[in-house]
DNA sequence: TTGTGTGCAAAAGCTTTGCATGTTG
DNA sequence: CAACATGCAAAGCTTTTGCACACAA
């Protein structure tokens, strides 16, 4: 199978959960909402609202900032997507269908994101949820520091 | 010694601290400075910048938010304060002096935020530090989930 | 005295909301 | 056709910035 073979059964598998969300939600399936969904999972890495209703805009298709924001919070309800905040007030999502769990390392100097998985997390998830008496649902670990030598460690303007 | 004398002692070693950090970058030693770093380790808990803002100025102290922010930035190079963003748009604040290194678990239902510590933490930071060829200075572990039972789980307006 | 820090208000940036219109079920 | 979703623009909220004045060094 190749890349678009591939992308376009991912694109189906989340279609239909998507649609499963919706309807045990009572939601509409409205062709804004699905073309957002094909949108982010024809891309890679993280992006932030703004950025997809550029990249909407850019291919001509009528959706408002609206639109995309409410979107995006189905996604995140329906599992497909995560929504970060790697320490800016700036919510950056990413597609989480068919991926792995994993953290984060951030680079506070170049801002480049490398994503890592342990499975020390899940014990800890596991041995607190117990011991505080909470229903772990989700979490993020971030870490940040500097990525030697391999960015030109100019820091960030924003 | 009585919480009082505790919390002056504690006051004392922080301000020598922030006066080291100013001095070093040849930055003023201001009054609004000192005044707002005395607020912050008078309180307990988390705070954002508008609430420090209010509580200064319900002290009748005359103190601008540009200064409130400028001044949180200061800290937090300090290493006299911590900032977090729980998952929305607000920074959130916590002095961090004297305290161990911990992390969170957050009710999404009320809000509540517990700590924790845990060594694993200390060991995967050294292993993907090392892996990934960062520096790692800090990081974040937020936990989110319910806390059954103990909250009346009635869901966050904001 | 000099230039950094402050206060104030305006601006900026991300996100949400109100309202009229469109469209799904 | 009735309710919900959308588009658009305005408003909301947190944070930053510009400018004149104050004050630390």
């Amino acid at each position: 199978m190749n890349t678009d073979e591939k992308r376009a059964s991912v694109f189906k598998e989340v279609k239909t959960i998507f649609t499963a969300h919706l309807e045990k939600n009572q939601l509409r399936k409205t062709p804004e909402r699905f073309a957002i969904l094909e949108e982010i999972y024809s891309r890679d890495d993280h992006f932030d609202a703004e950025a997809l209703y550029i990249q909407m805009k850019n291919q001509n298709y009528r959706v408002s900032r609206a639109t995309v924001y409410n979107t995006l919070d189905l996604l995140v309800s329906s599992d497909l997507i995560k929504r970060h905040q790697f320490g800016k007030n700036l919510a950056q999502y990413e597609k989480s269908y068919g991926f792995k769990q994993h953290d984060h390392i951030i680079c506070v100097d170049c801002g480049k994101v490398l994503e890592f998985c342990d499975p020390r997390i899940q014990e800890i998830k596991n041995m607190m949820g117990n011991l505080m008496n909470f229903k772990i649902t989700h979490h993020n670990l971030n870490l940040y520091g500097r990525c030697t030598g391999s960015c030109d460690s100019k820091p960030l303007e924003n």
